[in-house]
DNA sequence: CCAAAAGTGTTGACTGTACACCCATGT
DNA sequence: ACATGGGTGTACAGTCAACACTTTTGG
């Protein structure tokens, strides 16, 4: 690309971190890897990766989704930038971050062949990441608290067709809260996102649950939920 | 710095860009510079900069502000960074974009003295801007609209002394809507935020309004307002 | 005394929240 | 038959929205 004018300027590292959630296990988990290089050798970190040339921040993220997780066409979005001046100890580097929902079984993570093995983990079970990751992460979550509460966001987590009981689990979850069934219920279905199946879902020596399915998938922004 | 390590990297030009807003005339106005060199010479754009070494995205937006505007100490947000491909004609250039908010006798424009004159425009006026700035001011207005809503930010647009239909019609500005007098009132006040001084405004022949100030300056985020 | 903005309450609709029992199934 | 999660309704409290007149001042 034709930037000789912009060579009179400085110009710092970018690279872009992406913050990949999901939920397995009754958990909120975040997809980490195991650093091969300095700095930070060893230590958890978010993935990601410098900004190519003519490549955008959001192809960056896309590029780390389809390399680490093995996944594209989920639900992403920018975060922030950060660029605190020690955050990068090689110098001025800023991280332009991002968050993606991904259901647990559209990852593909294939076990072991890679240098820095992606893993995903319990949000609520991290120390300390490499960088200023923790950061990132605490605003991630918190973004994503907030984003369920007026988005339809949270199909981007759940498979195409779930039970209204794992719908609460995963608002339960990220919101770290109990909610009420039958408030939980009438609210969501009078939101009229929700259409019923056919089929049921049935475990162990329970009544079998509806199945519920999104009417419409893609981004919605609603006027409030919880 | 050190970065001799990210050299084997492509770094993207960087720049940030402040959407700086004020209420003026019964208008919410941002400040726009006429641009005095390629590209898009002569046509308005935000007031914006590289960003140098050894200087972070947020110290840049205040240099912007500094610069400009004249003016240090307002409120200040990170917005988006902006880096669609072909932004910048001059080639891969990413802007950091923040939003600021200013009461307008605190702006201290000297008329006529710089190459770039700045000037408050009011929003509903502006055609065209130069790059992608009107996303990013329409990116800017809706954050705007938003978080007056769940938040305080809006002292940071008014002086320390105001009356209760000067706050309303401030609202009303920003929301581009009507709100019913003795709602917003009743509401307002409900949330503890303000306390009423002895002073009395008066202009014209009206019965003088009492004058208000916000007990705390600083930002709070609230449970939510309309 | 007139014009202009300041200031003030009530009602009905709606929304949120608390709360407990029966249902359908597998073992 | 029983254990397990699925599924349902009502009542009270709080919040929101609509609405009109009196007050205080300057001119």
């Amino acid at each position: 690309m034709q930037n000789s004018k912009t060579k009179d300027y400085f110009n710092p590292g970018v690279t872009v971190d992406v913050a990949i959630f999901t939920i397995e296990d009754g958990s909120l988990k975040i997809l980490l890897i195991k650093r091969a290089n300095e700095p930070f050798k060893n230590k958890l970190a978010l993935p990601g990766g410098f900004i190519h040339e003519d490549e955008t921040a959001h192809d960056t993220a896309l590029r780390v989704l389809a390399d680490k997780a093995g996944v594209a066409g989920v639900y992403i979005e920018q975060l922030y930038t950060f660029d605190a001046p020690n955050r990068d100890p090689r110098g001025q580097i800023m991280s332009v971050t991002y968050f993606a929902l991904v259901p647990r079984e559209k990852i593909n993570i294939e076990e072991g062949r890679q240098t820095e093995q992606p893993k995903f983990i319990d949000v609520e079970k991290i120390a300390a990441l490499s960088f200023d990751h923790s950061e990132i992460l605490a605003y991630a979550r918190k973004r994503l608290q907030d984003k369920i509460q007026y988005t339809n966001v949270i199909y981007s987590l759940l498979p195409k067709l779930f039970t209204l009981s794992q719908l609460q689990s995963t608002y339960e979850i990220i919101l770290d809260k109990k909610i009420d069934k039958r408030n939980f219920r009438k609210k969501f279905l009078q939101l009229g996102l929700l259409e019923a199946t056919e089929k049921k879902f049935s475990e162990g020596r329970q009544r079998p649950a509806v199945l519920y399915r999104f009417k419409k998938t893609g981004f919605a922004e609603l006027k409030k939920f919880f």
